[in-house]
DNA sequence: GGCGTCGGTGCATTTTTATGCTTCAATCCA
DNA sequence: TGGATTGAAGCATAAAAATGCACCGACGCC
């Protein structure tokens, strides 16, 4: 199982196209894997559309970007699906979960903070208030202490859990 | 020139998009088409694409949704068509413009809250601190009163100005 | 060491989206 | 009223993105 090794190639590829989407705009698929080739990275077109499928970015009238993490009940898909997104995320992303206060703060490998932190807005846990997501890091708001823990505690089960 | 009354059918099919974007995950432009046929709208889906990127609406994994507006300096894409846009953007949707205090209030018809916004954050006017857009209602921060009053004299004189 | 499993990627193809060009209806003058 | 102008939208097609399938290399287990 070749995978979340932190220097994978296939890590390497994505922080390079996050770092990328953030500079330039990038317009479509073809024009980001001359950007990659560039940067001594070959890909084909199918593999960065998984990339960029996987990695949550939009693509919008100006290219390709992050979506801001939204308020947790907001409009999202409403399928179940979401809650197998959230493992997914969860065992791709998440290196460290730690309560303090009221909050919670996820560390995550760099370019993992806005996927994981839509992952969790869309599957819109009990507890959680808010979510911010940065770069390599992401704040969630409870309500208390105790919320707080509650969701520390959910989201490990949630990683460990169930079989893949 | 049938163009921005309130009640032209392009307006009508716009909102019905963006009410059903809302509600549901849209995942691609035919299912578009289909709801809004139920809804009576009828439309192929070339005008989608143009609906779709004129509104600002980006596609992700979950499908179309609305971009959140983002902090004026943001990771925009920074070629210089982002001025002919607001043009555009603010004659499309900018209904009044009214100072106060610190802040501009502009008014937009239902549904267009958003793309104004966030051709005016990409825009990165002077002044402009920060951009907040409901669903008809925009809310623009300044520094102080007197850059308020500056921001929207600017607003106006881009809507009215240059020849199209 | 051989074997089965699994993730990741490429290739080929389908599906989806964007766009050049045309037509049509509404508006504005003269 | 007649003619010019303009924007919206359709049709056909090009461009871009997603995906089924196959292969390959890494790893765990026997």
């Amino acid at each position: 199982m070749p995978a979340a090794d932190p220097t994978s190639p296939r890590e390497r590829r994505r922080h390079a196209i996050l770092a990328l989407v953030q500079r330039r705009a990038v317009r479509n698929q073809e024009e980001l894997r001359t950007l990659l080739a560039g940067a001594g990275i070959d890909v084909n077109q199918a593999t960065l559309s998984r990339d960029l499928r996987d990695m949550g970015l939009v693509k919008g009238p100006g290219g390709y970007s992050l979506p801001a993490a939204a308020p947790p009940g907001s409009a999202a898909d409403p399928d179940s699906g979401t809650a197998i997104a959230l493992v997914h995320a969860l065992r791709e992303w998440m290196r460290t979960a730690e309560a303090a206060q009221n909050q919670v703060v996820l560390k995550t490998p760099v370019g993992g903070a806005q996927p994981l932190a839509i992952a969790i807005d869309r599957a819109d846990l009990p507890d959680v208030l808010g979510t911010l997501g940065g770069d390599d890091t992401i704040l969630l708001v409870a309500k208390d202490a105790a919320a707080a823990r509650r969701v520390r505690k959910r989201l490990l089960e949630l990683q460990g859990g169930a079989p893949r």
